[in-house]
DNA sequence: TGTAACCTTGACGTAAACGTTAAGTCGCGG
DNA sequence: CCGCGACTTAACGTTTACGTCAAGGTTACA
């Protein structure tokens, strides 16, 4: 159900998809391409049917962006991450509502298990950054002494 | 000049283009791919013509895959990336012949330009890869909380 | 010496992630 | 109320990074 505005939101609160993308540094076409895989849950549109894009979403971009800039994620990998984190908030809502609790246990236990997955390759990615910034700063520094030889003129000592 | 065998090297010290690719967990079409766009400098080759990857090329390919996988580059960077690491290789090796100074001073420059820019750029990555690592982690435990609390039976205390 | 396993180039196919264009609709300042 | 820019959907095109044959050459081994 795409919601329409609801009552104690301004219109001020909500961005069009120009200004969405623009901020975001992407194309239009990408929103409404994330939007109709899933990745996005379908904004909130003025009467006419135009998008509105609420602080939230935009958080979502900013979020999905980086799993797909720093982690290289494809589109269907972000969207299971995304799911988990949609399953989050939704079981957050739900604790009010006081209903199955072995089901919301069990959704519970799923998100926090993708989550996990997400840590540890994140940790995995970490580390293994750090050895190739281990290598870049060593090949850098030999590079810095080369140059620093031949400044001095003192071209033989290899 | 897509070198065949020098006469020091045996052999043995090289392997087909199936075993580096089996090695490496890609496929051969992958190799050849990566040779036609310039990523791979052409192996050597025995008479009949087939491929013989050495030591160093498999390290190239390690370097590559890592390149692709953890820093997300396209082919296309990595071949900027794997050309400055040409470029200080060919370097390195010009050191003995002894040729203009100033030229050499130059590129070993360049050289150093590169590998600091990616350099930086690692280091940015490292430091965005922190910030998501925090927020996995704070997710996660917060997750577990509430997990501990539904367990226990403590449903009610938002 | 044959033959099965491996390799070669070349050409065409494809999935993902959009780009681009078309044809029409919306919203708002003058 | 009109015109212009921003927006809509739909459809087709494009690029990247390979996959997948096809048709033949090479190598190793019984």
């Amino acid at each position: 159900m795409p919601k329409t505005l609801e009552p104690v939101e301004s219109r001020q609160d909500f961005i069009s998809i120009g200004e969405a993308a623009e901020r975001a540094g992407i194309t239009q076409r990408t929103l409404r391409y994330w939007e109709d895989l899933g990745l996005l849950k379908p904004p909130a549109r003025v009467s006419g049917g135009q998008r509105l894009y609420s602080r939230d979403d935009l958080a979502r971009i900013d979020q999905i962006l980086r799993m797909k800039k720093l982690l290289g994620f494809s589109l269907s990998e972000i969207k299971l991450a995304v799911e988990s984190e949609e399953a989050k908030q939704v079981i957050c809502k739900d604790l009010k509502h006081e209903r199955s609790r072995a089901r919301r246990l069990k959704q519970l236990e799923e998100s926090a298990g993708i989550t996990e997955r997400q840590l540890r390759m994140v940790e995995e990615k970490i580390k293994q950054m750090q050895v190739m910034k281990k290598e870049l700063t060593c090949d850098l520094s030999s590079l810095n002494e080369r140059i620093a030889e031949l400044r001095e003129g003192v071209q033989g000592t290899v």
